[in-house]
DNA sequence: ATAGCCGTTGCCGAAACGGCAGCAACATGT
DNA sequence: ACATGTTGCTGCCGTTTCGGCAACGGCTAT
C-alpha cells in the first residue's frame, strides 16, 4: 500500500526530523539514499527545499510549499487506506488529538472511553499543550482534531465549531465567598488569588479586566497549571478561575464550588474552537469521534447555560 | 516536477480513458509498461481497481476510492506547481470552466475578455452543457469550475455561491406583450409559446407551473438551444423563457424585451450555483477568476433585483 | 472465419535505487 | 589547540524496478 514515490516519503520524514541522518534511521535506509532523493527532488522542482545549516535542515519558501502539498497528499492517502478498510468491515485507527489542559479532567476522558468501548479497534493519541502550540501541531500534520481557546486561527486550518463556557471562579465549599451565586472580579480579589500564568489562556483573558480595576490586587499565587490551581483551590488557598469544563469531578464531590464571573453585569466568556486542517478530509473513524467531540461540548455547553441563566 | 509514481499517473490515464492501450497512447508508453503499473498497484492495495470487461475497464468500489485520491493528489500538485510558479511572479495556468449554456452571451465571454486583459499568461477552457453534466464533469476532476442552476449536489462538490435570477418571458418589441412590465403565465400561454425541451433546466421550472394551470397551451416550438429560442423570440415567432442574463447584448440593441415572470403575484426563480470540488484548494489564478465570476454575478443578480423590484 | 482490439506475459536492456565507505565542513568538549 | 562527534554529500557497485518488443489468448463485429 505504499504507491507514492520515496521522495515524497523522504521529504516528509526530514521535514519531521530536520536532519537527512535522522530521517534515515527512522526510514531504516542508508542516509545516501536520502541524500539523493532529497536532491533528485529539489533538482525536479528546480529550486532548494531546504537550507543547509550546520545541524541540520531547514524548509526554505518553496520547501514549505512542497511540505504543504506532501502533508496533503500523505493525509488523504490516511483517508484512502480507511476508507478501504471500513469496505471490508474493519474500522480501525489512530485518532490523534492536540488540546489544552481544560478538556482533560471530564470531557476528554469521558468521551475516549465511550469511544473506545464502542469502536475498539480506534486507538487514541492525546497530547496537553498550549492554545497556540495546538494549532501548530495541526498545521504542522501532527495531530488530527485540534481544541483551543478560540483565537485568530491560520487560514490552513478550520474551525469546525466555537462554544462558549463561562469563565468562573472556583473555590472551596468553606471559602467565604461560597454561599453566593455569582461573583464579580472586585470580590474575589478581596481574597487571596490563584493567578494563572501568560502561557495559560486564562490569563489573557482576566488581565484586561483586572488592569480596568483601580485596586492592585494582594500578592497571589500564580501556577501554569489548572490542574493545580484547582487542587490549590480545594485547599483553601485561594480563588482560582477556570470555566466549569475542568471541575466536573471535584464539584461532584462538593469540594469546589463554581461561581459564575460577572463583570460589569455581563458574563465572561472562554471562547472553545475544536479545529482541523482544512485542506484535508478526515478517516471515517476521526470524523465520527470529531462528531462525537462536537456534539458532547455543545452538550456541555448548552446544561451550563441553563445551569447560568443570564442576559446576553 | 514529476515527482508521483508513475502508478498514480497511469492509474489516472486508464481511468480517464477506460482502457489501457488508449491510456498508453496518450501516455507516449508502451501498453505493457501501464498494464504492469496497475497490476501492482491492485496488488499492493490488496483488492482488484478495475473490472475488466471486453471493451475495456470500468472502476471497482475500491477503484472509485482510489480515483479519488488520486486526483486530489494530482489537483493538488497542480496548486502547488502555481505557487511556486507564482513566486518568480510568473502567473499561468488554465482555468477549465463548465456552465450551462445562460452564462455563453455575455457573462462568460465579459469575464473572461476582462480577466485576459490582465492576466495574459492565463488560458481558459470552457465546456457548455446541461446542468447534471456540469456538475459530473467537476466531479470527475474534468473541470475547475462549474456553472450550473442549483440543484441538490453531490457531497463531493462545494457550492461557493448562489445567486437567484428571475425567469421572465423574452418577446420581440413589437409583441402585443413588450409594452406590459411583467407577465403572468396565463398571458403567455395565450401567444405562440417556445417551449424549452427536457434537457434545459428551464423546463423544468416552467413545467410544474404549467401543468397547474387548466387550459392547454396551444401548440408551440420546442428546442433545445437557448440561443436558438432567444433569435427566434427576436423574429417575432413567439414567448420564449429564460433569465435576464442571456439577452443582455440583443436587449441593448432593444430588439428583445424581457417581462418578469409573475406566478400567483410571486417571481419565478432561476437559481444558478457556482461549484467547485470539496476536496481540492484552487490554484492561486483560478481561486481569482473564481472570485470575480462570484463578483460579477452577485452584481449581475443585484441590477436584476434593482431593475424589477418585489416582495418575497 | 476473419480482422481488429483488448489485457496480459516472457524476455532483455536501461534506468533508478539503496548500501557501504569515505570525504570535507562544522560544532562541541577537553 | 586538539580530538571527537555529527552533519550532508559523493563514487562505486550489486539489486531492484521500469519500459519496450513481440507474442498469446479472449472477445466483438463484420
Amino acid at each position: 500500500m505504499r504507491f507514492h514515490s520515496p521522495s515524497i516519503q523522504y521529504f516528509h520524514a526530514v521535514r519531521r526530523t530536520g536532519s537527512i541522518r535522522a530521517a534515515a534511521r527512522v526510514l531504516n535506509v542508508a542516509s545516501s539514499a536520502v541524500s539523493r532523493q532529497i536532491l533528485k527532488l529539489e533538482q525536479e522542482v528546480g529550486s532548494p527545499l531546504f537550507e543547509r545549516n550546520a545541524r541540520g535542515l531547514t524548509l526554505t519558501t518553496v520547501g514549505e510549499m512542497l511540505a504543504r502539498h506532501v502533508m496533503n497528499v500523505l493525509q488523504d492517502l490516511d483517508r484512502f487506506r480507511s476508507d478501504v478498510a471500513s469496505l471490508s468491515g474493519a474500522w480501525s485507527g489512530t485518532v490523534s488529538i492536540a488540546c489544552i489542559e481544560s478538556l482533560t479532567e471530564s470531557v476528554l476522558p469521558d468521551l475516549i472511553a465511550s469511544h473506545r468501548g464502542r469502536a475498539r479497534r480506534v486507538s487514541f493519541t492525546t497530547e496537553v499543550k498550549g492554545s497556540s502550540d495546538v494549532l501548530e501541531s495541526l498545521s504542522r500534520g501532527e495531530a488530527d482534531i485540534g481544541i483551543a481557546m478560540a483565537l485568530r486561527h491560520p487560514p490552513d486550518l478550520r474551525q469546525v465549531a466555537l462554544k462558549r463556557f463561562r469563565l468562573g471562579a472556583v473555590v472551596a465549599r468553606e471559602h467565604p465567598l461560597a454561599r453566593r451565586k455569582t461573583v464579580t472580579l472586585e470580590q474575589c480579589l478581596a481574597f487571596p488569588v490563584i493567578n494563572a500564568l501568560p502561557e495559560l489562556s486564562i490569563y489573557h483573558l482576566l488581565q484586561p479586566l483586572i488592569a480596568q480595576l483601580s485596586e492592585t490586587p494582594e500578592p497571589a499565587i500564580q501556577a501554569n497549571s489548572i490542574d493545580l490551581m484547582r487542587e490549590l483551590a480545594a485547599r483553601g488557598v485561594g480563588v482560582a478561575f477556570q470555566t466549569q469544563l475542568g471541575i466536573g469531578r471535584l464539584s461532584r464531590d462538593s469540594q469546589l464550588v463554581f461561581l459564575p464571573l460577572d463583570n460589569a453585569g455581563s458574563p465572561v466568556w472562554s471562547d472553545l474552537g475544536i479545529y482541523v486542517r482544512a485542506e484535508r478530509t478526515l478517516p471515517a473513524y476521526t470524523e465520527s469521534f470529531l462528531q462525537e467531540l462536537v456534539r458532547e461540548l455543545g452538550e456541555r455547553e448548552r446544561r451550563e447555560n441553563a445551569a447560568y441563566p443570564q442576559t446576553q
